[in-house]
DNA sequence: CCCAAAAAGTTATGAGCTAACATTTTGCGG
DNA sequence: CCGCAAAATGTTAGCTCATAACTTTTTGGG
């Protein structure tokens, strides 16, 4: 390479610094009640720098690399099942793996995503991708656009409750909320 | 009454023309593209008086006085049922009874916002309300809060989709899309 | 026609975000 | 170790949404 990623380091390095300062703020004052100068400030860079490594204030806590991992498990279940089944069980299983390292993480951006309501609605724009994505796969195997929505849409609400609510707790296993939301959901049979 | 209300008409006429401008704006160059200045300069008011009426520029679009409704109807369901088939049973009897005149302004306001990411999380966001109303039911009556959040998200979702493929076509019938995206996601049984 | 209250205007301010251009920092090839 | 191109960051200026404090106009009943 050597030509692309000259000082990817240092880059990298800003990010993490940005990220660290921000959740503590967020955790402290809020996330609305926090600006972006703040956030700067405290990680020593300026406003401008913030946005270079975020596009908007709000892509510190949802940028996510889960999301795109449910659209390719959607589309390893089989076909014959009902398309509401077929995501359920995608999300189940790209959800499986969360290790506990990561976890922690995870639950800190949940737990202030969670207080806000601008925050929860624009982790639904952030959602969008992934439900176009599976729209996408159930429409191409036959299923109508609606009947697509509708079942992509609603395993996707039952997964954010499931995050929701584990965000809560110190205590309880991100996997058992999953299973009761998308149970509740899925009701039986497959 | 005579002291509340003294220019109540005027109000409700200003009301009225920065709403009807707002909506042509928006259909010609949509909804983001569209600013504040604008709407107000196209109804001869300023910015500060189109804030007096409308908390936020998209409230012009997701202020509806469907959505608490729903939130009665799923009271009205027989406690028995599973807490999703009570409330899509509940969503289904709100939206059964939109009159005709009223349904074409809906189709426009919802046209617009099925085209802008950011309309669609903030219709989530008016949605938390309800979703709020629904799951203190459900658990007013027994379900535990996760699977109350998982079963109102997930029905609203299923709405939202309706609401957004009906709104794509000019003839078909919202009750109709509304029946196909809830059975996707209560299957069958009641 | 007068007058209290409601509506609308004025001015100022702040936060989020973007664009154009200048400056510094980084790390590899010589 | 030094220079150099690219990457990272800084500077400045501006737009849009939104809020607050204060003033002026408009409304409609007595």
């Amino acid at each position: 390479m050597t030509t692309s990623g000259q000082a990817a380091g240092k880059r990298r390095r800003t990010s993490a610094r940005i990220l660290e300062c921000a959740l503590e703020l967020f955790e402290r004052n809020g996330f609305e009640s926090t600006t972006v100068a703040q956030i700067a400030a405290a990680a020593g860079v300026t406003e401008m720098t913030f946005f270079r490594h975020f596009p908007a204030k709000e892509q510190v806590l949802l940028d996510d690399p889960y999301d795109p991992l449910i659209a390719a498990a959607v589309a390893d279940q089989p076909r014959t099942l009902r398309p509401l089944v077929r995501t359920v069980r995608g999300i189940r299983q790209a959800w499986s793996r969360l290790s506990e390292p990561e976890s922690d993480l995870v639950r800190r951006r949940v737990r202030i995503v969670a207080e806000s309501p601008a925050l929860r609605a624009a982790a639904w724009r952030n959602n969008a991708e992934t439900e176009r994505l599976i729209v996408d796969q159930l429409v191409r195997d036959g299923t109508d656009r609606l009947r697509a929505h509708a079942a992509a849409g609603a395993a996707l609400a039952a997964l954010m409750a499931a995050l929701f609510e584990w965000a809560r707790h110190d205590d309880i296993l991100l996997a058992g909320c999953i299973d009761i939301a998308l149970d509740t959901v899925d009701s039986d049979d497959g």
